[in-house]
DNA sequence: TTAATATTCAATAGAATACTTGAATATTAA
DNA sequence: TTAATATTCAAGTATTCTATTGAATATTAA
């Protein structure tokens, strides 16, 4: 009975594994880039903003807590999430983190400063729009993300070919610009301009990966 | 623009805050025991095997991450959950880590050496079940923890007490107790002394935590 | 006030972590 | 085979984390 304890310290240093490798910014970026799609090293390291062998390392320790698989594809070594389950946890620690730490929300406010400028809509309220031929939605993430999952319905124009591609957006129609989620300024940006160039404009907040937690289906 | 970046930083900076104070196994098991049920720093290092010191600090890293609160009474200071939001957190982590590392359920076979022993059942069966008189639910936690909130019509015996009390249990209905969880072995070490002694028993796996995550009704 | 007690603080040593640099490895294409 | 490239490994240093110890603080009871 006694000597049980250290089973239980054992499963106990288990689950702090996981929390550990979650513990750094840099790794929670990557981690955040990788709920998105999937991605090498290299595009890793050069979204995030860190060396090649940084990235790697940090890597590695997602792959031993078993949140984050590889793959090699030829001459790159393909990143992606472990699990579903895994995006579900990230979610879930910033949503504690944005509910009882007052700093997020400031720091969220200063990083999105347009956050309050456009109307925010709800994911019910788009599912009941889009039926009716009003709005269209727009996805300004990156293309491989577009690709790995996005909305049902939605239009992709990454964020920097906007300005090129204008003309695929009609006038007449509100735009709904949804990006990575709540703590990502793309759609803002997106929205900032075409409501400068004339367009009624909305934001959803939820991203991907909120979407499907939400159990609403995506395309692929 | 450009200058962005190191508010991103900032946000990527606290959502690890928060995983950082997950990511020591003591302050898990702290963590753990206050979802049960708020406890002085007294009990919690009794409880979790450190001295009073380290068990302090460790409370000061939760409660900087606002995972925790802390109340004075009287010369007494009593720690609780900040939120309910957090004890998700904690079992979302729980859940990725058992269903990633295959380490988890090899150490929880051996924690829980009577893990399959017994019939389980499910919340859905025994609340079907619990109508029809035929169980008694037994909760074998400590006292405190049963107070602060408890499964619907659950009858307390701590599992120190149960030698003494065991005639308040009627032998011809089935025994189901349950205890902090899924990875604590209070209930299996009770249903293994009931069986000894002729009771028809089950586990019922899930704790309060999981119960409430469910969505089901508790007592307080 | 004073004594007793619960908790926190401060200082320390030893362990783990993060990032950089340059070398090593593995795959592809020539 | 060889060269080129993506990724990992290894070593070193600065930083942070943990547990222990003993002192400091705050509250209650005398």
């Amino acid at each position: 009975m006694k000597d049980k304890r250290h089973l239980k310290q054992e499963l106990y240093n288990l689950f702090a594994r996981v929390a550990n490798a979650m513990s750094n910014p840099h790794r929670l970026e990557l981690l955040d880039l990788l709920v998105q799609a999937p991605r090498t090293v290299e595009e890793l390291a050069r979204e995030a903003n860190l060396s090649i062998a940084n990235t790697s390392q940090h890597l590695q320790r997602l792959k031993q807590a078993r949140l984050v698989l590889d793959e090699r594809e030829g001459v790159y070594i393909r990143y992606y999430l472990a699990d579903p389950a895994v995006a579900r946890l990230w979610l879930e620690l910033r949503c504690v983190a944005a509910q009882q730490l007052a700093e997020v929300e400031h720091t969220l406010d200063a990083y999105r400063n347009r956050r309050h400028a456009f109307e925010t809509i709800s994911a019910d309220e788009l599912r009941a729009r889009i039926r009716t031929q009003k709005i269209v939605l727009l996805d300004v993430r990156p293309t491989v993300e577009y690709k790995a999952a996005h909305l049902p319905d939605a239009v992709s124009i990454p964020l920097d070919e906007l300005e090129e591609r204008l003309n695929e957006l009609p006038k007449r129609k509100t735009i709904v610009a949804y990006c990575r989620g709540p703590f990502c300024v793309y759609a803002d940006q997106a929205l900032e301009r075409l409501a400068a160039l004339g367009w009624k404009v909305a934001r959803l907040e939820e991203g991907v990966a909120e979407w499907q937690l939400a159990g609403l289906p995506l395309e692929a």
